[in-house]
DNA sequence: TTTTGAGTTGTTCGA
DNA sequence: GTCGAACAACTCAAA
C-alpha cells in the first residue's frame, strides 16, 4: 500500500460519484486532501452575486458531510489558488494535485499559473466529450450546433456500468486546518434548490425514470413557464453536483426506453440542451474573446442606447410587460428562470430597449444560481443576434404573443406578479388595455399598481431593425 | 475550388 | 382562424 498523499482540488465537481479527478487521486494515494480554495478574485468578480455563492456553500456542506460519512472532511481555505495550494503541499506533502479541467478563460489562466508551480493534474468530466475533441473535418472547430450534435453522438457515450460508484472510504489526515464552511445571508438562499449530490440524483432519477417521466413530454412542456416541464438540473450541473456523463447516459438510456415515438422525441430533445451546454463550452473554449465581445464583430457597431432607467425598469420587472416582468422577479427572488422565459426577457432587453447584451449577461450572472460563462453567453449572443448559430437580427421575440403563446392563462404571470392576481385573463398579457372599470375591480390600477409599458413593441421592433441594419449596412 | 443543402427556440402579412 | 411566404440574403460544413 502506497503511503502517499495527494490533494483533490475541488472546483466544479461537488460530487464523490462519477468524479474522475478524485478517482485518480485515491488511486495515486491512500490519503487524501478535499480541498475546496475560496477565490477572492472569483468571489469579487462583478459576474457573481450571493445567491450562486449560497448554492456553493450549502454544496460545500453537503459534500463534507458525504465525506464525513466515509471517514474523511472537507478543508476549506480561503485565497489565492496556487499559493493556497503551494502552503497545503508544504504542510502534508502532497506530491501531486488532482482536479477536473475546467475551460473558462479564468479557470485556464488560473490552471496554467498553477501547473508552473506546482504537479497538477487535470482530469475530464465536466462536459462528456472535452471541449476541442469534436472538430470539422478540416480540423476546425464547430459554430453550428446540428452537426456539431451529429458528431457529439456518433462519439461512445458511457454506459450505466461505466460510471464510477463514490468512494466507500476516504482518509484525509486530521491533522490540516479548515476554515468553517460559510453560511450564505438567509435572505440569498435559494429554498427551490436544496445543494448537493444526493438531492441533483433524486432529481435525475424522478425526471427519467419510468415511462410516465417528465422526459418523454419534454419537448412540449418545457416551453410553458407555468408548468415544472424541465428537469431543474442546471444548477447542479453549473457546480458538478451531478457528472454530465451521467445525466447523458440517463438521458440515452431515457431515449431507448421510450414508450412511444413522441416520447422518444421528448428525450432527444432533452439531450440536444445537455449537447448545447457542450456546444457553448466549445465556443468559450474556441473563441475566449466572446467575453465581452461579440463573436462576429460585423455587429460591432450597433449603436445602442443604454438608458440606465429603462436598465433599472427590466432589471426590477417593471417593464409595463406581464411575461417579462414576471420573469425578472423570478430570477431575482428565485435564483433561476424558465428557459423560455430567458430568451423573452433577454429578447426584450436587446431588441426592444436596444441595451448591449453585455448588461444583460451580467445581470443574468450575477442572479442565477446555474450561472455558467459559456452557456449564458452562448445564449445572450444567440438573442442579440451576435453569436455562433445566432438567431437572425430581425427575428424579435413579440411579447405579447410569446405570452398568450406559453402562459395562455397567465399561471406563470401570476405567480410572479400578485399584482396582476385579478385581473381577467382577456388582459392579463396586456393589463394596460383593460377598461377603467376592469382595474378598479381587479384592485389594479395601470400606472400606480403596475407600470404602463416602457416601450411601445411594434415602434421598439421597427427601431431595432434600423439601427442593426444602419450598423451592418 | 465550387457547389449544394441546411440552419434551436419568430413575427407579420396577406390570401 | 389558418397557412405559406417573406424577412435578407448569409454562413457554414461537407462533398
Amino acid at each position: 500500500m502506497s503511503k502517499r498523499t495527494a490533494i483533490w482540488w475541488i472546483r466544479r465537481d461537488l460530487r464523490l460519484r462519477e468524479n474522475q479527478a478524485l478517482h485518480a487521486a485515491l488511486d495515486h494515494a491512500n490519503k487524501i486532501i478535499p480541498l475546496f480554495i475560496l477565490d477572492s478574485g472569483l468571489l469579487d468578480s462583478p459576474y457573481v452575486g450571493p445567491k450562486r455563492v449560497s448554492f456553493l456553500f450549502d454544496g460545500l456542506q453537503k459534500l463534507d458531510h458525504e465525506l464525513r460519512q466515509r471517514g474523511g472532511q472537507l478543508i476549506v481555505r480561503s485565497g489565492n489558488p496556487a499559493h493556497e495550494l503551494s502552503a497545503v503541499v508544504q504542510e502534508t506533502a502532497a506530491d501531486v494535485i488532482f482536479a477536473e479541467e475546467d475551460f473558462s478563460p479564468y479557470a485556464r489562466r488560473r490552471d496554467g499559473h498553477v501547473s508552473q508551480l506546482l504537479p497538477l493534474m487535470l482530469l475530464p468530466g465536466l462536459v462528456v466529450h472535452p471541449p476541442g475533441l469534436i472538430r470539422k473535418k478540416n480540423g476546425g472547430p464547430y459554430t453550428v450546433f446540428t452537426p456539431f450534435s451529429k458528431v457529439w453522438k456518433a462519439l461512445p457515450l458511457p454506459q450505466q456500468g461505466d460510471l464510477l460508484p463514490a468512494p466507500g472510504h476516504i482518509d484525509v489526515p486530521h491533522d490540516l486546518t479548515s476554515l468553517t464552511i460559510p453560511q450564505g445571508e438567509s435572505d440569498t438562499i435559494p429554498h427551490n434548490f436544496p445543494a448537493g449530490e444526493s438531492e441533483a440524483r433524486r432529481r435525475l432519477s424522478q425526471f427519467v425514470s419510468g415511462p410516465e417521466a417528465a422526459v418523454y413530454s419534454y419537448a412540449q412542456s418545457r416551453n410553458t413557464p407555468g408548468v415544472n416541464g424541465t428537469s431543474q438540473l442546471s444548477p447542479y450541473l453549473r457546480f458538478g453536483m451531478i457528472s454530465a456523463r451521467e445525466t447523458a447516459e440517463a438521458a440515452v438510456r431515457a431515449i431507448d426506453n421510450a414508450p412511444s415515438g413522441a416520447a422518444r422525441d421528448g428525450a432527444e430533445v432533452w439531450l440536444n440542451e445537455l449537447i448545447w451546454r457542450e456546444f457553448y463550452v466549445n465556443i468559450l473554449y474556441h473563441f475566449p474573446h466572446v467575453r465581452g465581445a461579440n463573436y462576429n464583430p460585423k455587429y460591432d457597431n450597433v449603436q445602442w442606447i443604454n438608458d440606465s432607467k429603462q436598465l433599472r425598469a427590466w432589471q426590477e420587472g417593471r417593464t409595463g410587460y406581464p411575461i417579462v416582468d414576471a420573469a425578472m422577479r423570478q430570477l431575482v427572488q428565485s435564483g433561476w428562470m424558465h428557459n423560455r422565459t430567458r430568451m423573452i426577457s433577454a429578447s426584450f432587453l436587446v431588441k426592444d430597449l436596444l441595451i448591449d447584451w453585455r448588461l444583460g449577461e451580467q445581470w443574468f450572472m450575477q442572479h442565477l444560481i446555474d450561472g455558467d460563462p459559456a452557456a449564458n453567453n452562448g445564449g445572450w449572443q444567440w438573442t442579440a443576434g451576435t453569436g455562433t448559430d445566432a438567431a437572425p437580427y430581425f427575428r424579435i421575440f413579440n411579447p405579447i404573443t410569446q405570452s398568450k403563446k406559453f402562459d395562455s392563462r397567465g399561471i406563470y404571470i401570476r405567480r410572479w406578479l400578485p399584482e396582476l392576481g385579478n385581473v381577467p385573463d382577456k388582459n392579463i398579457h396586456e393589463p394596460w388595455l383593460m377598461s377603467r372599470e376592469d382595474q378598479i375591480k381587479s384592485g389594479c390600477i395601470i400606472g400606480r399598481d403596475y407600470p404602463a409599458p416602457i416601450v411601445e413593441h411594434a415602434a421598439a421592433r421597427e427601431r431595432t431593425l434600423s439601427v442593426y441594419k444602419s450598423a451592418t449596412g
